[in-house]
DNA sequence: GTGATTGCAAATCTTTTGCACTAAA
DNA sequence: TTTAGTGCAAAAGATTTGCAATCAC
């Protein structure tokens, strides 16, 4: 009884990961669970790592790296940029934008319907806009000075 | 003579550094002014290195990042983060924003003034908004579809 | 069985750092 | 002279890759 709660997510990332032409292997279950059970989050590959080490499903870092970029491609992931140095894997892939605490170094989600971009020019040549990524960068800490 | 056309915006560089409380060494000279004697550029490290190699003014490439920073701490240069794992840096310090041209790498500037963002949330907590940073990823190549 | 996937370790790539040497003020 | 700045080589950190072993179908 008890596990039905635990079957119905899991047949459901089964079936999302089979939809993105992707074998269900352990590994790929373990990283998809820890990603997708809960609610939009933002990880690094390293974080991430020792998630399903503390969950007692280890995967080397290397299969995290590859997996990340595997769910990616297959837009199960969308990847932030916000320093150099290291990649955020948000599992929000809707159309939204972030807040970046420079001083904890977290992501915040911003709702993509809640903004407007008013003025975009038009893409030169016959290049087309593929995204739109805004990032406001937070300067916490004690300072808040208009 | 002809010098004088090349002393003058020596002389601009030289102060540009020395407000910013740089000594104007030959290292920092030759690095200004291949990045700031044009219009706007972006560069990375390995760009510039090369460039002050071809230009016969050799500067280490530690000497390079070292320096690179120091500008944008200055307030010289600002670093712009299109991809993990380089860093452009960009001439223009003015508020504006970018076109990234993903098959090529390239970066291109977008007036500030040109784009209005409506209904940017307010920041969590006493945070407040260092900055708004924009990038439009362009799928460049043959493909142009709507 | 057969091709896809994984883990490991090594390789790559970008950037930073320690330290002796050199140059600027 | 005295301190800041530079170059080199090594270190550091993130990510990728080659390849033999293993797993999914």
């Amino acid at each position: 009884m008890f596990q039905m709660t635990e079957r119905r997510p899991y047949r459901q990332i089964v079936e999302r990961l089979q939809s993105a032409g992707l074998r269900p292997t352990q590994q790929r279950m373990a990283l998809a669970r820890v990603l997708f059970d809960g609610g939009d989050r933002h990880v690094t590959a390293e974080q991430l790592h020792s998630e399903v080490q503390a969950a007692r499903r280890p995967v080397s870092l290397a299969t995290v790296y590859n997996t990340l970029n595997q769910f990616t491609r297959a837009g199960l992931l969308r990847e932030v940029v916000v320093g150099a140095g290291r990649s955020y894997f948000d599992t929000n892939v809707a159309n939204h934008h972030h807040f970046f605490h420079s001083g904890s170094g977290e992501l915040t989600d911003i709702d993509g319907a809640s903004i407007r971009v008013e003025g975009l020019p038009e893409p030169p040549d016959g290049a087309a806009i593929e995204r739109v990524d805004i990032v406001i960068r937070l300067a916490d800490g004690a300072d808040r000075e208009g």
